[in-house]
RNA sequence: GGCUCUAUGGUCAAGCGGUUAAGACUCCGCCCUCUCACGGCGGCUACUCGGGUUCGAAUCCCGAUAGAGUCACCA
């Protein structure tokens, strides 16, 4: 077989020489030890948590070392392409603080190691696939679906692996007339990788391939013998092709991606040794799990599990340096010791290392998040706060905008208790800080607990908030303002410490406790709230004597 | 089924041959306290199993088991 004149029968059309590439996309002149990573989305426009955990790795691989982050669009599934999906990848991620240097954007590529998006580098893949064919080291196929279905259903009688491969790999020993003949015939063909491994082997002469992961220390597997197939019939290339080429030459030191590609691992590597390139560092991360109904764990799923969604928590509205907090605390086992020892340190001064990351699936925990974010948003000003509601309020809750009327209003509201040595941690995420804060709003104002039990029954509900009326002072301070409420509690039989009324229940009617808490439900609408005081001084005299006055 | 990865409490996890097996979250109790939250104190709950190696194993080796991933002209 003449390969040289089979790589020109295949690809005619290529001029270009692999040598032309090289010299177009030189290595990158960048300092010691500095990362190139990538994120290489399809653009089906959805993200979950899992690839915001993916983009992080990467982000903080190449920002650490002074190296560079693009973006490069896998769109070599041209099923899968969903309209405006470029854009919502780059909001999305830039929403939570990921930004790239280059690549792919919503208005063409920047640097100088494109085209960025895949199904524009038709020529170069054809380019060195050709390479291969001229090489002997690919082949052109013409099997049908049927064929390969019927070659399957062999191999599993034989209880073999499927695939083709060696023996199954018929057209490897298509002679240079018999592929002219099917191309001019028409017929359809991809290109496969003739691979040099062989599993039927004993098991002792396999050729076994040994990887150092970043993440997983020395990968140890068999090498491929499957003739992948490397440009599809379309002359599109497989992932497995345009990773190879693509990160060659956009010049990749270090690529993250999930574990799911640990098995394809063989064929990658193979690729590499046969176009005469060094692979670049993997970094095979775990997978983000979830529990599924029967209580076993699984893998993130784009289809099934809608609610990891990124957009999920953009609408519950958590704050996006809650999620990165909490994405790192998973994504390195150090680092929430080095946030308890350096509390207001920015998160990017956390030195991240693929060493300290899990090699074991973690489950998505929501209560964690929470826990988290408590302690981010007791850290943002009440102003940035307010930014931030504000913002997240126009996209998704547009009908309480009037919230934000008042700016400095809101930010009182924002801020309280949040001062005090042992501060409040009301804060999650906006919609529960929404509901949280309602009662500060007329128009969201309304009674949701009832009265105490204890209260009702002694019909003394009207009496207190009477008594309560005719002593208010608005510039009363706290402590006067409290004491009065003791006496109120005294005068109409209640203990005024509830450890007295837990001593003796028969001797009063209830305690200090009940009576305020008749006082935050005509106020606030809920037996629980933050200090009454605080809250009137904000409310204002007038419209918290019109609360009061409603129930008597 | 083949190949691969993983295996410490409910969850996330330290641990690298000798520890009373850290810590965080959750849950429960107590304290603080006018409610809630915060905070403090305490508690429940763990080395998957079986063989080795060793004076000694959560840690090293082998095997089993379980879970996960993958086996496309999808990524």
């Amino acid at each position: 077989m003449d390969y040289e004149k089979l790589a020109e029968l295949l690809f005619p059309h290529i001029t270009r020489t692999p040598e032309d590439y090289e010299a177009m996309y030189p290595p990158r002149q960048l300092p010691e030890g500095a990362k190139v990573t990538r994120l290489g989305p399809s653009p089906t426009g959805f993200i979950h948590l899992g690839n915001l955990y993916g983009a992080f790795v990467d982000e903080r691989l190449a920002h650490q070392s002074g190296g560079v982050f693009y973006l490069r669009i896998e769109d070599t599934d041209d099923k899968r392409f969903v309209e405006g999906a470029v854009e919502i990848i780059i909001n999305s991620l830039r929403f939570f603080g990921i930004n790239f240097d280059e690549g792919a954007t919503m208005d063409g590529d920047t640097g100088s190691y494109g085209d960025y998006t895949q199904s524009r580098r038709g020529e170069i893949y054809q380019c060195f696939a050709k390479k291969l064919v001229r090489e002997g080291k690919a082949y052109p196929c013409f099997l049908t679906e049927e064929e390969i279905a019927e070659i399957r259903c062999k191999q599993e009688e034989m209880k073999l692996t499927p695939g083709i491969y060696c023996q199954f790999a018929k057209c490897r020993s298509l002679t240079y007339e018999q592929v002219e003949e099917n191309i001019k015939a028409g017929k359809p063909y991809v290109v496969r990788l003739k691979s040099d491994g062989n599993m039927s082997l004993p098991e002792d002469q396999i050729k076994r391939i040994h990887v150092q992961d970043a993440i997983r220390g020395t990968l140890d597997m068999p090498a491929n013998d499957q003739d992948t197939v490397i440009l599809k019939a379309t002359g599109i290339p497989t992932y497995h092709f345009a990773h190879v080429v693509d990160d060659h030459l956009m010049r990749t030191t270090h690529v993250v991606r999930g574990a799911e590609w640990l098995p394809s691992l063989p064929i990658h590597i193979e690729l590499f040794e046969k176009l005469g390139w060094e692979p670049p560092v993997y970094c095979h991360t775990a997978q983000l799990m979830k529990l599924d109904e029967e209580g076993n764990k699984r893998k993130l799923s784009k289809r099934k599990d809608p609610e990891l969604s990124l957009d999920y928590y953009r609408n519950q509205g958590y704050h996006p340096a809650a999620v990165r907090e909490y994405l790192m605390t998973i994504l390195n086992s150090n680092f929430e010791e080095w946030r308890i020892a350096n509390p207001d340190a920015d998160i990017d001064e956390f030195e991240f290392t693929t060493e300290k990351m899990s090699t074991s699936g973690a489950l998505f925990d929501l209560n964690k998040l929470n826990d988290i974010s408590k302690d981010v948003l007791l850290k943002i000003s009440a102003s940035d706060l307010y930014d931030f509601l504000k913002g997240w309020a126009a996209e998704f809750r547009p009908e309480i905008i009037h919230m934000f009327d008042d700016r400095a209003y809101l930010e009182r509201i924002l801020d309280i208790g949040r001062k005090e040595a042992k501060p409040r941690k009301d804060h999650i995420y906006a919609q529960q800080m929404v509901d949280n804060i309602s009662y500060f709003f007329d128009d969201m104002f309304k009674i949701e607990d009832s009265f105490p039990a204890e209260v009702e029954a002694a019909g003394d509900t009207a009496a207190i908030l009477r008594k309560y009326l005719e002593t208010y002072d608005h510039s009363d301070d706290q402590e006067t303002w409290f004491a009065k409420i003791r006496t109120i509690a005294q005068e109409l039989g209640y203990a005024a410490k509830p450890k007295d009324y837990k001593k003796n229940p028969d001797q009063y009617k209830g305690h200090v406790g009940h009576v305020s808490t008749v006082i935050r439900v005509a106020l606030m609408g809920r037996q629980q709230s933050p200090d009454v005081w605080e809250i009137q001084q904000i409310l204002g005299e007038k419209r918290t004597r019109e609360r009061l006055e409603r129930f008597i």
